[in-house]
This record gives structure tokens, C-alpha cells and sequence, in this order.
DNA sequence: TGCCATGATAGTGACTGTCTATCAGTCTAG
DNA sequence: CTAGACTGATAGACAGTCACTATCATGGCA
């Protein structure tokens, strides 16, 4: 049974008549004549009653119609829904993002994407890289922003911007005298974050330090770490976008002499339909962060 | 779009594997992703998201696919339902009946044709003649019984038994002697239906009178006739099948000499599809009087 | 009785759904 | 780490079906 008949079936009934409901299928009489009757004999119903001058529907297409009226009207409601989702750029844009990005980044960008893409709904999601990959593999995120590679041949990823790290420093810190900080300097009193943040292992290996370390407290998060290198715990690095939570934190700030740093990449998976709303939400904070690593590493003497 | 199509998809949708969802189907797994390729063209959105060991649904996709969903139930529902009103010997048979025959004919074959057709509901209607034609061209009337020839090429009709005319005499009037009357006798004193029954102009013309009656009193029905009779204030000739009211009602009947009588005969549209219905109707009621008009002629005596 | 309207039929061409055979990529196991 | 299995995509061939134009059959009307 095919849905053009059934829209057939309803040109006869509300025309009663074989050529005006052709006309209105845009079709020729006799392709009507035979589809309808073709339809009947499917459903081996006669479904009108062919008098002289009228056309009448049967008992039995009066108990029909209303089924082929409801069945004709979704198929019409699928054909719209379908064109209101056609814009990739439209809809829910679940975006995963790691915890030392997030709260730096997404105030930078949601207005630009909120600019550009009106009707792309961007939900944030905060999470480690790990989670954030396994949510992706399991379609619960649409892409995320990460600052490691990806691999596997099931994700893909695209690099945005280069972050530099900052040497972060307590106030009366020896260090503060210099104007850019050695990483090896930093490794005797290094705090770092808790497990699983990609940027404890990032800034451990700046320093070279394999991983054992005497230091035991370990900072939940960036904010927790900032507070603790002001109230001179110890030092830290800090990745550019939060240089200036840091300096309000009251944290001296000094460039790295190697110019250490991590990339932020956005990631999604190879086979994720929505290519084009990836590819332009990664252009949006692409374009808003464009320059930014030379800013950061000047701004922070 | 096609109703196939969307099957398909929900069979995608319900298996999240290709090959597995066109064995469902009866199809090859080539056809399958062909012909789904193809309705992800047509909405212009993309239904799923292929990967390599999984086929999972878009976002666009669980947007669409209650509506799938709901169109394809309506289908199903329209093919069952067609099988249901596939057999003409089902569902409601509305009957037309002239008011001189229902009362008398309709005990003798309601039981009959409830015990051959069980699943035809006979919805008897009484009117008269000219009526009932216009309901039967008006389709609101399936076939009508009736007492006269149809003729227009809209309508086509069959007999279906002879029904002799039979003397209505009151109990004390001299013909009672006789063996049989000859109608000639009777217009004398006749008593006539109402204008627009049949049987009136029949009995009319089997006695010679052209219209115009000097007596006044006309009866609205068949069974007031009767007791006019019975009361003496007149003769009538009344159709066999009302032989046994006729005598309950204390009147005496007498054989007509010129065994002068009426065909009744089932009517129906020639467009009417349900053509099955009408022949089985008509079937079980002939069988039901056959030999009628011998037993009637023989049995009022 | 001839003309108009209506639906049915015949014959033909184009499209499309389906098949088999095959390919490309990924995952798994020895 | 490579061979084989699994999965979906692609190519080419064929058949069924939908659509058209031309024409017919019938009934109603002037």
C-alpha cells in the first residue's frame, strides 16, 4: 500500500469526482481510475460507488477514511518536522568540555556562538577527558573540547588554539624576580590537580617529573589549585585562559622560558552526521581565540 | 515518501543493524541501505549514524520517529480493517420494504436470513414505492422490495415471487358464496389504500375502475383496511402474504378468478457494489416463497 | 438524435525498487 | 600482526509499476 494512493483515495472523496481530484493530485484521470482500483483490489474493499454523474464513497470507505486521513496527515507531519531539522546548524549541540577549559573558555565564546548560530543550542557538559570520550563513543556528546590527542579510528578531532602555560607563583616567591621561569625551576614545590585532569600529567611532564610526588595534597580543581598557590602552598602552572582568575586570585604570573603549552582540540566522532555544526562551532572559538596565545605569553610579566 | 521506506526505517530503528533489520523486512541488506539512503535524501536529514559495529538513531531521527511510528500503525490498521469489510455478506444491509408487504413478509424471513448470513445486519425500512426509489438513488438505502416494475438505467431489479391477489370480503357479504370472485364484482363496493401505496392503483386496475371512488374513506394501511372490511363497510382485494391477518381479522377471502396478482421483486442501484449482498438476499427470501402463489390461491377457500 | 461529460481501457515509456556480486573498513583471534 | 569474519556501501542488471496519451463506452441533455 502506498501513500499516494491513499492520498488519491481522499482527492476522490472530497471531490467526488474522477478528474477534478486527478487535477488536484496533479495527475491524469485515468492514472487515478487505475491506482484507485488497483487499491481496491489490495485491499479488496470497493471503496466508491461509480454512478452516472456521482461518485459516492461505500460503507466501507466511510469506516476507512478516517484511518487514511490520519495516516496521509503524519506522513505530512514527518515531511515538515523532517525540513525544521534539515539545518545542522540547529537543534541540541551537546559540547563536552574539560574542567580546566570550561570556565574560562565558555564565557569567551557563548555569545559569539549564540551570535552566529541562533538556533544551535549548545549544552555544555563538564567532565575529565576520559568521560568525555566515553560519552562521546556512546552518543551522549555531540563533540568535545579536550586538550590531548585523540586516536582510534572512530573519533576524529581538529586542532583549534594553542594554549601557552603560565608559571604561577605565590606573591613573595624567589621566582617572581624573573621575568620568564624555567619549568625545571618549578618542580620542587609543584602542586598540581587531582587525577585525571589531562593537565596534572601536561604540566608534570613540563617539569619532568615522572608522577611520584612527595607534595599530597592535590587540588580537585583549577580554582582549589589557584587558591592554594596564593596562599603559598606552592607553584603551579596554569594553562593561558586562566591567567586572569589567577591574577585576581592575587598569583604573580610569568612566562615559561620554553614556551610550554597544550592544544585545544575539539573532537567528535568520524561518523557524526552533524559535520557541519562541529566544523562550525570549532571556527567560532577558533576565530574568537585567534592570536590568543601571543597575548597571553606577552600579557603575563 | 513512501510507506515501505518508513517500515524500513523502523526496522533500522528496532535492530540498530542493517542486515538484520532487511531480513526483517524480506529484503537484501543492498536494498536496504539504498532505499534508506534514499529517504535521508528526501527529508533531507540524516536518520543514523553509522558506525562500525553500531547503527544508532539521530537525533532528527527520535524527533521523527513517533510519527513513523504512528503512519505505519495507521496503515496497518487500514489493511486490517479493509480485511474485515472484505466479505459483502457483512455489516449493515439496509433493505427497503412497502408497507403492504413488511409486516407480513418480514417474520417469514428474518430468521432465515439471519440463520444463512449471520453477519449481515438487515435494517429493514418501510415506506412507500416512490420513496424508497428516491433513498435507493440517494444511497441511503442498499436494495429495496417492492411491488412494481423500476425502470431508469440506474436501477436494476429481479423478482423475486408471485403474490396472488386475494377477495376481502366481510363475513355476511353475498359473494362469500362463491368458490372464487371475479374482481369485476368487487369494484362495486371496494375499499382503497391511501394515494402513493402500490397495491392501491394494483387493485384498482385488476378492477376495472380508473381512479375516481365515490366512497371517501381511504385507509393508511394495509392492516386498518382490514378492520374496514371486517366492520363491513366495503370489499378489497388484499396481497396473499396477508391471508392470515386477514382471516385472524374475521374476514372472509376468496380466490380471484382471474388468479390476478403482483410480483414482488428485490431492487438495487446497477452501481451498487455490494451486488453479492442483494443476490443472497434475494435468494434466501425467493426460497423462502416458492410455491407461495399455489398454496395462497389454494388455501382461501 | 447528436453532443457533452464521465470514467474505463489500451498501449507505451520512464522511473524505481530489487536482486546478486563485490568492495572498503573495522574488529577479533590465533 | 596478519587472516578471516562482519558490517554497510556501491555497481550493474532486471522487472514491476506508475504515469502519460489516445480512445472507448455509457448516460444525460438539448
Amino acid at each position: 500500500m502506498n501513500l499516494r494512493d491513499l492520498r488519491y483515495l481522499l482527492a476522490v472523496a472530497e471531490h467526488g469526482h474522477f478528474g477534478r481530484a486527478a487535477e488536484a493530485c496533479g495527475i491524469s484521470q485515468p492514472t487515478l481510475s487505475v491506482q484507485l482500483r488497483k487499491l481496491e483490489e489490495l485491499l479488496g474493499v470497493v471503496l466508491f460507488e461509480r454512478g452516472s454523474k456521482t461518485v459516492t464513497p461505500t460503507a466501507a470507505c466511510e469506516r476507512l477514511i478516517g484511518h487514511v486521513r490520519t495516516a496521509v496527515a503524519e506522513a505530512d507531519t514527518i515531511l515538515g518536522l523532517a525540513r525544521s531539522l534539515r539545518d545542522p546548524l540547529a537543534g541540541r549541540f551537546r559540547l563536552g568540555i574539560i574542567p580546566t577549559l570550561a570556565p574560562y573558555l565558555l564565557p569567551l565564546v557563548f555569545a559569539p556562538l549564540r551570535e552566529a548560530f541562533a538556533a544551535l543550542e549548545v549544552e555544555p557538559w563538564e567532565d575529565q577527558t576520559a568521560v568525555l570520550l566515553e560519552r562521546l563513543r556512546t552518543h551522549d556528546l555531540d563533540a568535545a573540547l579536550l586538550a590531548t590527542d585523540v586516536d582510534g579510528p572512530d573519533l576524529a578531532s581538529r586542532p583549534l588554539f594553542a594554549e601557552p602555560f603560565l608559571a604561577a607563583l605565590p606573591p613573595e616567591h624567589p621566582l617572581a624576580e624573573r621575568q620568564a621561569v624555567a619549568e625545571a625551576d618549578l618542580a620542587e614545590d609543584i602542586l598540581v590537580l587531582a587525577d585525571g585532569h589531562c593537565l596534572r600529567d601536561q604540566a608534570l611532564a613540563a617539569c619532568g617529573r615522572s608522577g611520584a610526588l612527595s607534595r599530597t595534597m592535590r587540588a580537585t580543581s583549577l580554582s582549589t589549585l589557584l587558591n592554594m598557590v596564593a596562599a603559598g602552598y606552592g607553584t603551579t602552572l596554569i594553562p593561558g585562559l586562566a591567567a586572569g582568575a589567577a591574577q585576581d586570585a592575587g598569583i604573580i604570573l610569568r612566562p615559561l622560558s620554553t614556551r610550554a603549552g597544550r592544544t585545544v582540540r575539539i573532537a567528535w566522532r568520524a561518523s557524526f552526521p552533524r559535520r557541519a555544526a562541529v566544523e562550525a562551532v570549532g571556527e567560532v572559538i577558533a576565530g574568537r581565540l585567534r592570536g590568543f596565545a601571543e597575548g597571553a605569553a606577552a600579557g603575563a610579566i
